[in-house]
DNA sequence: CGGTATCCGAACCGATACTG
DNA sequence: CAGTATCGGTTCGGATACCG
């Protein structure tokens, strides 16, 4: 096992499941990538219903990982934007395969669109992203 | 398939997270799609260190969600084999660019392969699968 | 061989209230 | 606006022992 600091890593996949086994990281990753850098609030209701706990947690999470930017601008009020990194741009096209893959499933164990999630941002990809 | 202009709905993105979120199953999924039909100590084998109950778990709900078939046949000693269905191989398919993004940040946070993992397919893709 | 049964601690995540 | 503090419920996953 290697160790780095407060760090226990065993390999890359392992660090891979860490962050895509979070409830809302691809939600939050794909929402980002859809419409650019989002706000606090903005990503509260890309999301729909995630909690400001959770949402804060997982954001740092991701920041920690690389995957996303935070750039606070001195203002008042005060305003703090989400980006992706180059890493997480990187990230957001591995996971697009996977996310046709689920989206191709839709009828599978009952798995429906509703149509409140149908509005989210954070539930679609970009056609322009799409290759077909 | 459910669309709206030029976005597609990812709904469906719920379910998928509910089946990649669990810690063991990117690699039951990738080692048995390296290896071919693998038996239940096989896995345990390949795995390094998931305990049976966890390895149990994870195969029911991967053949609950139609990814994994489990086959068992009648003889002394008993053997079942688990091996990827259609969709299981379509799935695998999908994560390939989300292990090769994972295995491209190898030095990322200190994260990198102990002799020890290297060794195992579970945490390496058969390179005819790799598009370079 | 291919699992279960049991127990347990840790992690995850939501609700709610509050703050610089 | 962009979070933090607190609490508590639920799920996850590991250790170990045992079973058909």
């Amino acid at each position: 096992m290697h160790t780095n600091g407060d760090h226990v890593c065993f390999c890359p996949i392992k660090g891979v499941i860490d962050v895509i086994s979070k409830k809302w990281a691809l939600l939050i990753v794909n929402a980002i990538g859809n419409e650019g850098p989002l706000r606090f609030n903005k990503i509260m209701d890309a999301l729909h219903s995630i909690s400001p706990k959770t949402l804060s947690d997982t954001l740092k999470d991701l920041v920690a990982e690389g995957l996303l930017k935070r750039t606070s601008f001195a203002e008042i009020p005060p305003r703090v934007e989400y980006s992706l990194t180059k890493d997480g741009e990187d990230f957001r096209h591995a996971i697009i395969p996977l996310l046709e893959w689920a989206a191709s499933r839709n009828n599978h164990c009952g798995r429906k669109c509703v149509p409140i999630y149908r509005s989210l941002s954070a539930h679609r990809i970009k056609r322009t992203e799409r290759k077909f």
